[in-house]
DNA sequence: TATATACATGCAAAAACACGCATTTTTTAG
DNA sequence: CTAAAAAATGCGTGTTTTTGCATGTATATA
């Protein structure tokens, strides 16, 4: 059987029955499980289904894959939150755009921070609201509902019209060769466009995150120009140190 | 069963019921209380349910003065949402605003209903994304946090890009001889400009909003094509009758 | 205070997993 | 059509994850 084909009927049992179990589709398709184990990684990292220990589930429904995006725990996203903090500048333009661990940054910003605060994400924007002299501007666009982000042209389009001073970019994967990536190319043209028109671009990464990759390339690593990360192993840290970005 | 799908049942569940047992959630679940506990403090990490002894409890989204703006109780919102629903007609493309109002009907759409939906409404947008079949559009543009909604420039200019076959508008003041009118020019014109780019307009208006005139005026009365109210006194309701708006 | 219940911790077994490597299959180039 | 290259697959090995149980501790309720 072609691994294509097998790929798609990994997809259409999954849809059927809203779960598959390694082992079993071991069985079903006469493959072994490292195979099965294989498409699987593969199928994740286009984002047509959700991995997890054992099997694979559906994606969706949003919310709950919007919580769920990360293994991260609230304690990691909030420490790394604390040391991004102090790279935000008063009055200086920042472009946000949409991840859980972002949220957990913009919650961390004090309430009287001076700042203009450009995003393609409803959640944070609303997470500013009580922010009197941060000024929120909405990209807009059509709204991808699995990461509660808007995409596409006009998003894109929109962008055109912005410079901003720092990037906040959301991390799905990273690797030192293919640089960061995500699931969708439409997330990827405008992660792309929101890296061109930013000074600094600063990325916050948990280490289970690092080598990995995804189907969409955004860009190198070279274009973050910080890089916060906690409990990095110390040959990944020296790999990295090579590149021209301050680790953190 | 799966871990994390056993996590979402646990979600699902809690949502549901508000509260879980970890010794009733081991035996509906057929996994050890060990099990269960383990579960819940991950949850609970990631900040989607707070442990308490014996179980977990439901976490609250969290809230902002924006809930809670308008005087009108809940009840009653719910009451003119049930009222407007069935003036959403499937296959349609409908135009939103902002209003805790407009948000309560957006909640009482039923989960398969098929539609497009364009909003300024950062918190309409999230609230369908559990909606499969509705595409929805964010016009961004200023976000404007008192309303939590989008104007301005750009988003008057979106606008213009857009045809819309109901446009269901948010209310702050109605009156008889003025029309409806808003705190701001900027929601005003924005209004006006969702008017006329929609064949008809609905709104939803409680008692106590009527005989009231803000600053800024949106329109007369005859730019509504449907008018959902409840408990309107009969004089009231007679003098309305007199325009050519279909009042419910 | 007494007693049952809930909890944290360490441990062990089973299952699932990642990795390297050899083998097979498929694709590409000549 | 054939040979070389590339990709996909399967297997062995050691590691990690998950789970349930045993033990001792903490907490609630009468």
């Amino acid at each position: 059987m072609l691994k294509l084909e097998r790929q798609q009927k990994i997809l259409a049992i999954l849809n059927k029955e809203q779960k598959v179990i390694a082992r079993e589709l071991s069985i079903r398709l006469n493959v072994s499980e490292d195979t099965i184990r294989r498409d699987l990684k593969e199928l994740d990292n286009q984002g047509l289904l959700r991995r997890v220990h054992s099997g694979a589930l559906k994606v969706g429904p949003p919310v709950t894959d919007f919580n769920y995006r990360t293994t991260v725990d609230q304690m990691t996203k909030k420490a790394l939150a604390k040391k991004a903090l102090p790279f935000l500048k008063e009055d200086s333009v920042i472009l946000v755009d949409g991840s859980t661990t972002n949220l957990a940054l913009i919650e961390q910003i004090p309430l009287d921070f001076r700042a203009t605060i450009i995003t393609n994400s409803p959640p944070i924007a609303m997470a500013l609201a009580n922010h009197k002299n941060i000024s929120v501007t909405n990209l807009g666009g059509d709204f991808y509902k699995r990461s509660m982000i808007d995409i596409g042209i006009t998003t894109y389009r929109r962008l055109l019209d912005f410079r901003a001073d720092l990037y906040i970019m959301g991390i799905y994967n990273i690797d030192l060769e293919a640089g960061t990536s995500v699931p969708t190319i439409q997330e990827a043209e405008i992660k792309k466009q929101m890296t061109r028109i930013s000074t600094e671009v600063l990325s916050m990464v948990s280490t289970d995150k690092f080598g990995t990759v995804s189907h969409s390339i955004v860009g190198p690593i070279e274009d973050l120009t910080y890089l916060i990360t906690t409990d990095l192993p110390t040959d990944i840290h020296k790999a990295y140190n090579q590149k021209k970005v301050l680790l953190i």
